[in-house]
DNA sequence: AAGTCGGGGTC
DNA sequence: GACCCAGACTT
């Protein structure tokens, strides 16, 4: 059985007709959609499911209601706005992005794979997205949904970019990519809308699937063995001790480091480590501070590892110098407009998410 | 090809 | 607990 690339496309694109959701981004058919809610969804879409993707989009819109007053803002209002999205750098390149767009490209999106693929934080999934959503161009766009899809459709236990792209090819008939085709957009759009409500990871519903007659997974009975991710690797532990101290001029924070773990974000001044606990001992050496008081601790996960926070309320010594550069005081208010991780958001404002 | 980078909902 | 998520970038 050799599924008919134009049955299949045909089926997804009525099937999307009639069931897609109805999601904030898709404000205009897709294939001649505008750029700047294609562009601001893709990205925050990277990694990150609907349901987060909906809290965070109407707020970040209005706070920058366009793709140039995006360009025009700086950095730390753009990762404020990101706050509680994870992965920062997302943020940082949403912003390269709309300034380079601005640039280069006049603020529209160019009808040109290569030079869409060279934007910054554009991978080959998002630069499908946007192609084929804006101006129905027939590239394809394989995220995590799709490539389940395809594998399913044949069959294959995993399938490498490779075999993907040409699958997803395949169903767009070939069509050259730089020549816009009716229907590209959609078919993109239903693809990925199948993977995400009917060809589930977990428990796949088969039965109301529109491509159940031509799924040689479904045929073989268990759709879940086939377009399993790869196995994920265990969680190292970091310790973390984070220290507060107050004066009349607010809460002392700093800036993280430039690389790494929220690159960037503030924080109460914090100390980490790979191995053991941090000791009271080190956190009095490395700030100028007395009677160091525990007031919580608790554990954060991320994907990759779990961090131990020790928090402190500390008292400076008389006559030391706390907000020597980087660091600095910052009123509640100012807080409020910093870009700051959850944990630390917990710990400077008492908040378990924004 | 493998490692890094958030955060929280679901099962 | 483990799994999952409209990926991109660096090494």
């Amino acid at each position: 059985m050799n599924p008919d690339p134009r049955t299949i496309a045909d089926a997804l694109r009525r099937w999307f007709a009639a069931d897609a959701r109805d999601l904030p981004w898709r404000c205009a058919p897709a294939g001649s959609r505008p750029l700047y809610p294609v562009l601001l969804s893709e990205f925050m879409l990277q990694q990150t499911q609907v349901a987060r993707v909906l809290i965070a989009y109407p707020r970040f819109l209005a706070r920058f209601p366009t793709l140039a007053d995006l360009a025009r803002a700086g950095d730390d209002e753009v990762l404020a706005a990101w706050t509680g999205l994870g992965y920062y750098r997302r943020a940082r390149l949403l912003h390269a992005c709309a300034r380079a767009l601005v640039e280069r490209h006049d603020g529209t999106l160019p009808p040109d794979p290569a030079a869409v693929r060279a934007l910054p934080g554009v991978g080959a999934y998002t630069a499908g997205a946007l192609l084929s959503l804006c101006h129905d161009l027939p590239v394809p766009a394989i995220d995590t949904n799709v490539r389940r899809v395809l594998s399913r459709l044949h069959a294959a236990a995993s399938m490498s970019t490779t075999q993907a792209e040409h699958a997803a090819r395949t169903l767009h008939a070939d069509a050259p990519p730089d020549t816009p085709r009716a229907g590209s957009g959609l078919l993109n759009e239903a693809l990925i809308e199948l993977g995400a409500l009917i060809c589930t990871p977990r428990s796949p519903a088969c039965e109301r699937c529109c491509l159940r007659a031509s799924c040689r997974a479904c045929a073989a009975g268990d759709p879940t063995a086939f377009g399993r991710p790869a196995p994920s690797r265990p969680r190292t532990t970091m310790h973390c001790a984070t220290v507060v101290i107050r004066s009349r001029r607010g809460v002392l924070i700093e800036p993280r480091p430039r690389q790494g773990l929220w690159a960037g974000l503030w924080q109460a001044p914090t100390l980490e480590d790979r191995g053991r606990p941090i000791t009271t001992h080190r956190l009095r050496s490395a700030l100028p501070v007395q009677s160091l008081h525990p007031v919580d601790a608790f554990e954060f996960q991320t994907t990759h590892r779990t961090l131990r926070f020790r928090v402190y309320e500390a008292s400076p010594r008389p006559h030391a110098r706390l907000a020597v550069a980087p660091r600095r005081w910052a009123s509640r208010r100012e807080l409020e407009r910093l870009p700051i991780s959850s944990p630390q958001r917990r710990i400077l404002l008492g908040l378990s998410s924004p």
